[in-house]
RNA sequence: UGGGGCAUAGUGUAACGGUAGCACAACAGACUCUGACUCUGUUUGUCUAGGUUCGAAUCCUAGUGCCCCAACCA
């Protein structure tokens, strides 16, 4: 094959599919791509592991190949059931749909099996050194000790790692450890732990083991027993791969292609890829932070939409549609980087700007009385749903003589280039007619309670017969058919971009945002929203889209911003 | 002081020896019954220094900077 023809195919890909266009072409797999997305059950997922799953699922889907969902539960101490329900929801809601479900614990066996084998073949032993006294022994740079217990007989191991199964010694009294290299410049190869005494009971299993096999011990087998053809993990397991593939090599020595000979068959060794792990502005990922805020009250749980969970994003009202995009967008390589948080907003205002219903709301009502308007009488007018989509159609919004409009829409001084609400100012009711703002009530305080206005009939649907513009439209509700709603304006639960930078001697909460939820109980919202189902979005005309919360009852709904319009007046002010 | 990895506008990302392109951000403007959307234009970049070459972001050498590694976590 040629040079110049591979290369041209090859551009635009990431490093990860150019490795498997490669395979293919070599043949290396038989041109199979199985990949797994492999969480551990101790969290919800969140944000960077959607990149995992659009990585490791997409491949699967463009090549042709299978991706697997895999609870890596080898620590029983950590996992917990309540996380593996939200893990599964999570990968089916962002539109995957995993080859498998399965788990590490399913392969416990298997595992023991190949531990037993290595200990035939003098590759591993039982080491009875304190925690501490393995730590000292690791060594520094200048390498290691070897264990005083390295040299047991193959009899004596198999036998010790038979009692450890089965409970007869405590807890971190001893480990089976592999037998590789105490003077690596590689750290992981100093004989690395492979099972510890844990008398716990695993949500699997029960109590049938007594020892739970290591990460790096457990994970190639993992995927040698699913036939992974490329181990896609993050770029901090790049030391450990020696020994992914040692251990792999390790079973594999003395066994042969046909299972001819003492040992049997080869087992399956797939490739670890490392790829940098997403990193966003003004959130917070690692799982121990999270929990951290959802047991101390931070946030109200996992699914706060402050938090950067899936589930979170997804009550706040992003849709998995904006959140592939995003995923697609930001690419994978081998080096770390920041992703400003208002890229993935941009994702998800483009979604939501072909999709979302537009609706008229009022968030900080002022009102407006067309003092020229029959008391008692209702105007229907028609407004557009969606001009992004004219299959969205159309919907009746009532007129009247008292109105709501956003107090930020009127200025009985306006500044330059406001050209919105002003005193003796036509503009705009969208869809409706134009006013003019004639006088102002005030309360003691001097805040405007009502602007009086007078409206212009022949402007009915909101165009002038004699061709007068207006610069302004304003979005407004009829008071007497308004609707009252609850709405949460979220912000960033952090107000610097980097929360985890802080001074010396205090912690990220420090970078926590006082302001990133505001609550507004009473909401005046046009009447056609009235019946709108969770999870429904919605475009609140000149404001924000917003998603309808789990939390709304019969009688009040409850809307999330899930991401405000970008606003170029509020730039504009201030910049002053 | 050992080992592993990585460096392209403000932020991401492409270009795989042949004109440094795209998105977001920023700025200027057009359009507009959403100050939204859309459209047009502008500013800003190959970590540094050498070398190879007609030609280097790309190959070589040296340096600089950043990330990861000494859990019985994953």
């Amino acid at each position: 094959m040629s040079e110049e023809n591979t290369s041209a195919d090859r551009e635009g890909l990431d490093f990860i599919r150019r490795i498997i266009e490669a395979d293919n072409a070599s043949g290396k797999w038989g041109g199979k791509v199985v990949t797994r997305f492999p969480p551990e059950p101790n969290g919800y997922l969140h944000i960077g592991h959607a990149k995992s799953i659009c990585l490791n699922f997409g491949l699967a889907q463009e090549y042709g190949g299978a991706c697997n969902l895999r609870y890596d539960d080898t620590n029983p101490e950590k996992e917990e059931v309540e996380y593996v329900k939200s893990i599964e929801a999570d990968v089916r809601w962002l539109g995957f749909d995993p080859a498998k479900i399965v788990w590490a614990s399913d392969y416990f066996g298997t595992m023991y099996a190949y531990a037993q084998e290595l200990i035939k073949k003098g590759k591993a032993y039982v080491d009875d050194q304190t925690i501490e006294e393995i730590r000292l022994n690791r060594g520094g740079i200048t390498g290691g000790t070897n264990s005083p217990f390295r040299e047991r007989s193959v009899e004596e191991n198999l036998e010790l790692l038979e009692r450890m199964k089965q409970g007869e010694f405590p807890d971190g009294s001893k480990v089976l450890r592999a037998k590789i290299d105490m003077s690596s410049p590689n750290f992981n190869l100093r004989d690395p732990v492979m099972y510890r005494i844990v008398h716990a009971e695993h949500h699997n299993t029960g109590n049938q083991w007594c020892i739970y096999p290591m990460y790096d011990w457990a994970h190639g087998f993992e995927d040698s027993i699913e036939a992974v053809t490329h181990s896609i993990c993050t770029l901090e397991f790049e030391n450990h791969r020696p020994l992914y593939d040692w251990f792999i090599d390790s079973v594999n020595e003395g066994r042969t292609d046909d299972g001819s000979g003492p040992w049997g068959k080869k087992i399956h060794h797939s490739q670890q890829i490392e790829f940098a792990k997403l990193q966003l502005s003004y959130i917070l990922l690692s799982k121990r932070n999270l929990r951290k805020m959802v047991e101390d009250g931070t946030t109200s749980g996992w699914d706060d939409p402050r938090m950067p969970t899936i589930s979170a994003y997804r009550r706040k009202g992003y849709t998995p549609e904006a959140i592939r995009a995003f995923c697609k967008h930001i690419g994978v390589n081998k080096f770390d980087s920041v992703i400003e948080h208002s890229v993935l907003e941009n994702f998800l205002r483009e979604d939501l700007n072909r999709r979302a219903p537009r609706v008229m709301g009022v968030l900080r009502p002022v009102k407006v009385v067309i003092t020229n308007f029959p008391e008692g009488d209702v105007e229907w007018l028609d407004a557009v749903n969606n001009p992004e989509d004219p299959a969205a159609g159309m919907r009746k919004v009532p007129f009247t003589r008292e109105l709501y409009i956003e107090q930020g829409d009127f200025e009985e001084v306006p500044p330059p280039k406001y050209f919105r609400l002003t005193p003796g100012k036509e503009v705009r009711l969208r869809w409706a007619f134009f006013i003019k703002a004639e006088s102002v009530v005030k309360d003691a305080s001097g805040r405007v309670t009502e602007v009086h206005c007078t409206y212009d009939p022949a402007t009915r649907g909101g165009d002038s017969p004699d061709g007068r513009k207006v610069k302004g439209t304003i979005h407004w509700v009829s008071a007497s058919h308004a609707i009252n709603c609850e709405v949460r304006l979220y912000d960033h639960l952090f107000k610097t971009p980097e929360p985890t930078k802080f001074p010396e001697g205090q912690d990220w909460t420090v970078n926590l945002n006082p302001q990133s939820l505001e609550v507004i109980a009473d909401a005046k919202l046009e009447p056609s929203i009235a019946g709108a189902a969770e999870g429904q979005h919605f475009q609140f005309e000149r404001n924000a889209y917003f998603v309808v919360d789990r939390d709304s009852k019969d009688g009040k709904l409850v809307f999330n911003r899930a991401v405000s319009l970008k606003d170029s007046w509020s730039k504009e002010q201030k910049r002053g």
